[in-house]
DNA sequence: TCAGACATGTAAGTCGTTACATGATTCA
DNA sequence: TGAATCATGTAACGACTTACATGTCTGA
């Protein structure tokens, strides 16, 4: 089977901390997971559907005049799916890097190919660390007040949130964050060891060029 | 459109440095290729064919006795494609880390939860690593000489093949490596800072109990 | 009044894995 | 003789994204 159900215990995850709409979720993986997680729509509510068919959540309308919306909560049932999913070990996460791939398929070519293809991959992922350093100052300082951004309380503040609890989160949010800034910072690094061997090997052997054909 | 023809991609890239059957496809895949892609045969072979339906490959039958054998060879046109999607900017690598969704999923619940998630991730990240640093005495090695190790030449060595592109090709290869490395490296400081930090931060708060429920 | 947020959903299509099905050759 | 490797493929299933379809409410 591939990749089993990923959807259905990141929802249920999120359920376990209180009840939400569809909506919601989105909102709250967008703000708060998107660093190493995304939903789509298309797979949202449908899973939200199955989870209650499964009676891991239960369903209730809480639309107000015309304004629809559907609330979830999750059973006794789904948190005991939830925590034995917790427990099972998870996979490594998938490996298909189309820029290494990019890079490593370049190697029969001239080395002008591959490094640029490796400064894309470095801007790539400096761009990435500027909204990661960004995202660490700001919940570093929440951390400290425990008092969460405005933009990130309005997707995962809780209903009678108290400051230790609000603090503990934002150091788990900022966790998140500093795993991002740890690895990117390590493929700049790698970037930049690379270009430089490679820039190396190029010049002490004049060039290397294939059939001198194109360009 | 989802990730669009990666394996397509893929399969002209490497089909770009030689004719290939699609087990040789495979192994290559498997044994150079192995640390930042895969391709399964359900896969695999229908592109293949899909390659030549569109042009881009030919397909020669190559079997010998009652041995099957079928050689795809790479097209003018099939070359074109492949070089104008490496020109393409490459998206940045889907963020689904099962790990980090577990882990952040715990904000919740007890700090040993977290901890004992964050203790799993660093022993899958170091027993990665280990796998990683063997790799890389071999290929620098490789890289020195410019004779592949054996079952490496049997998956990606060239008819016709001269020391300094072998040479070149093992250092392409090491630095695919070295990218692995880097980044596993950060995944275990992080783990480790983070579980320091947790530590930390729980020791001096006496225990953050929920409800004292279960266990 | 109109943009942006709130809100839910489906249809079509791609991507990808696993398991299955089949059979030959080589070498210990 | 039997395991490993060579070799090609399909069927079923599930995951996931994108685009579409539809409509409300709030506040500048």
């Amino acid at each position: 089977m591939p990749a089993k159900k990923k959807t259905w215990y990141a929802l249920l995850g999120l359920l376990s901390w209180q009840p939400l709409s569809g909506y919601d979720v989105k909102k709250m993986v967008e703000i708060a997971l998107s660093y190493f997680w995304s939903e789509s729509y298309g797979q949202l509510y449908p899973t939200l559907n199955r989870l209650v068919e499964e009676g891991l959540a239960t369903r209730r309308d809480t639309s107000t005049g015309n304004r629809r919306r559907h609330e979830y909560r999750i059973t006794r049932k789904g948190r005991a799916a939830f925590e034995s999913w917790l427990r099972e070990p998870a996979e490594m996460p998938a490996i298909r890097n189309e820029l290494q791939l990019k890079f490593f398929l370049t190697s029969r070519m001239d080395s002008s190919e591959s490094l640029r293809v490796l400064e894309e991959y470095r801007a790539q992922q400096s761009a990435h660390l500027e909204v990661l350093e960004d995202s660490e100052r700001i919940m570093e300082n929440s951390a400290k007040t425990g008092v969460f951004p405005p933009e990130i309380d309005g997707a995962i503040g809780l209903q009678g949130n108290d400051r230790e609890t609000e603090a503990h989160q934002s150091l788990m949010f900022l966790f998140t964050i500093r795993h991002g800034l740890l690895r990117t910072r390590a493929a700049i690094a790698w970037c930049d060891e690379t270009i430089a061997q490679l820039r190396r090997t190029t010049r002490s052997q004049t060039s290397r060029s294939k059939k001198g054909g194109e360009r």
